[in-house]
DNA sequence: GATGAATGAGTATTCATTCAT
DNA sequence: TATGAATGAATACTCATTCAT
């Protein structure tokens, strides 16, 4: 608890725009570590599967077939594994957000279904990183390295809230609604899908999306 | 080692209606210590706060002013204050959802009406338990202990499926919606409000489920 | 909690023979490790000297100079370092007991002397072993985990109480004695004796089975 | 460890001759407790179960159906118990045997002969104790307050060796023995039939002693 | 890159014992 | 006599992390 590890602060890797030298010295060639990636994964699945707190390094270190130990040569700590994680997560999720907005233009409808088809699209990609958010995010956002995590958070409801307003004064949405409380709604809805969601199932995320958005906009009443 | 331990299954107090045999002591008043009923309450807000796991029986005991192996006085493990926790709040939830069943009668639109209103108004007096259940159900579910929540599950879920079906046939619900997945929404929708619900806010639980009943049956676009 | 301990059964280490897959790694050079050997040999002195409930993890590991938890790197339990002590007394004794039966052919009186002669023989070298069964059995038995000791004691059985009676039909044996009776009686005082039995006395090992073979053979009347 | 009881020194209880004033203080009604005679044979019975150190204070408060805290009425600690349980016997076997060794007059056989049916006598009414003495003496001789027992075990061996040698100057027992070893052999051999010993099986405490003195006498040769 | 050994701080749990009621 | 609550010290075991080889 309250870890006064060296390592707190931001996300080393990946963190610059271009070429960021990976790991404290060495000068590793650039485009570095696929076995790192690979361990990310490995690590990625068993903490969707058994919760972080109850994976343990050598858990990880099994997986890979290496000892708990050889794992500190690729990572400085359990939490920057997690955080890799969650950071390619909102990285990769933001990106799409911003496409969506852009090309969504001035349909607030539109946009918003994209928005929602975005979100249902990451559930396969994203299963992992999503099931951490839900299961050990209480957690996780206790330590500091993990609040820009939060801001991330307030710039993606940005971006929803400001489309369901367009929409209520364009006269497509319903007046009656908080639009705050209704993206945290329609957020929630989807990403707790990730509990009973399987990807090989009939029901695969487009399925899922399109149910979805049909209750959203018109409920479940027959008009 | 070699545990001996005879707690495994349901809670020993909370005996009450039936045939609790006490074990062999005088056959005590039937409300299960004021102390006992306490301690869980403590617990559940400190396992809400921190999660389950986070939450270390001395920071239990350091909450109720003793130390952490007198803890073991009134409970024989961590887990089975959690069990009294999670089995308090499935045992009141159940009896609700059945009253609401039962007062519904043949109007599935009212009934799922209450249901909602029911699972909403839980969100207050069992705050912490289904804050553990969001969070914790992941790691809880491991364990055979926890088995029967599942089984519970799946009778709350009888319910509302069979309402919502019982909707379609009268021609009240639409018919291109797959009742399962469209409980499951609503359920997920419901409780995973409790981790930005606040209890005192403008916002209450009535307000939050007025709110969802007008999306959920009408949807958000303006008709 | 949860134990997900993949321990239990028999040792892992002690592979060297047929097939002990060592787990992922190399496939590591059969004598395992001296240092959990040395380990072990600490153990089993404290375990005789205070008894194996009395003896802590603690003690142990103070005695090879290190803390607690690090014996948990070569052992995973302290009921697996008490089995590999155990377990390495009764092969060696019950791959010497065969020799003997071998080696006796058909001569009774020259067999049981042998296996007396082996049974004192094996005080010295296996002292510690067994001061734990004489003293600890009654507590170690209750665990399932040893109920391969009991088998090996049928064997053991067996092989005295054929000799026994091959001796009574070979007419060297008194008829008026209960061959497993008297199986028990010489087996308790051979190793009851380890309770007083000095290694470095003036009565050795040897010296001890010779008194023992007399009086056993010819009792203590003079004829 | 190092107990700084205040209870440590002599049993307090069945000490003096005639009406020991029982237990500190109250002056209770001279024969006192049956109870706690009672609830010493419950402990007996479970020391013998499981061993001393396995049983716990409260597997004997619950056998007698109190509370553990409430068996302090009666003892002042669980070794207290112990310790009443093993000077009840010790003082029993050694009046049996000083009544024995004047009875045997001038002949060491038929004394020999009285000890040990004395000894296999006592296997039925004592089985506790005695079971207690065989598995957790080495755990008890550790406390100082147990060091009378070593001194009343000296006075037996001398008993008993002062009869060996007694015989080997009449000429009836073989010089080429050692007395002192003897006697442990014997005594150790007696004891350890505790083990598998069962009180009501075909073969009775009787008839394990004249098996034992057959062998004992004239050894298992035929002549 | 990896091993193997160890650390150190922590975890749930046990248990003999005390004591006010 | 007994209860019920608590103590305090110990116990086996866990785990992220370090580091010499």
């Amino acid at each position: 608890m309250t870890t006064t590890n060296a390592d707190s602060g931001r996300p080393r890797t990946r963190s610059s725009g271009g070429g960021g030298t990976r790991r404290r010295g060495k000068g590793s060639p650039a485009l570095a570590s696929e076995r790192r990636e690979h361990l990310v994964k490995l690590a990625a699945e068993l903490f969707a599967e058994k919760g972080f707190q109850a994976t343990t390094v050598r858990n990880i270190a099994e997986e890979a077939g290496i000892l708990s130990g050889s794992l500190y040569h690729h990572f400085d700590s359990k939490e920057s594994i997690v955080d890799e994680i969650l950071t390619g997560f909102f990285e990769d999720i933001m990106a799409s957000y911003r496409r969506v907005i852009e090309e969504g233009g001035d349909d607030p409808r539109a946009t918003i279904a994209g928005l929602v088809r975005t979100a249902f699209g990451t559930l396969e990609p994203h299963r992992a990183a999503i099931t951490v958010m839900q299961n050990d995010w209480n957690y996780l956002r206790g330590m500091e390295r993990f609040a820009y995590l939060t801001k991330s958070e307030d710039e993606v409801e940005k971006m929803w809230v400001d489309t369901l307003k367009a929409g209520q004064e364009q006269g497509v949405f319903r007046l009656d609604l908080d639009p705050k409380l209704t993206y945290r709604m329609i957020r929630d809805t989807v990403w707790v899908a990730i509990r009973w969601f399987k990807p090989g199932g009939k029901l695969n995320a487009e399925g899922l999306a399109e149910h979805y958005l049909k209750v959203m906009f018109d409920g479940i009443n027959l008009h």
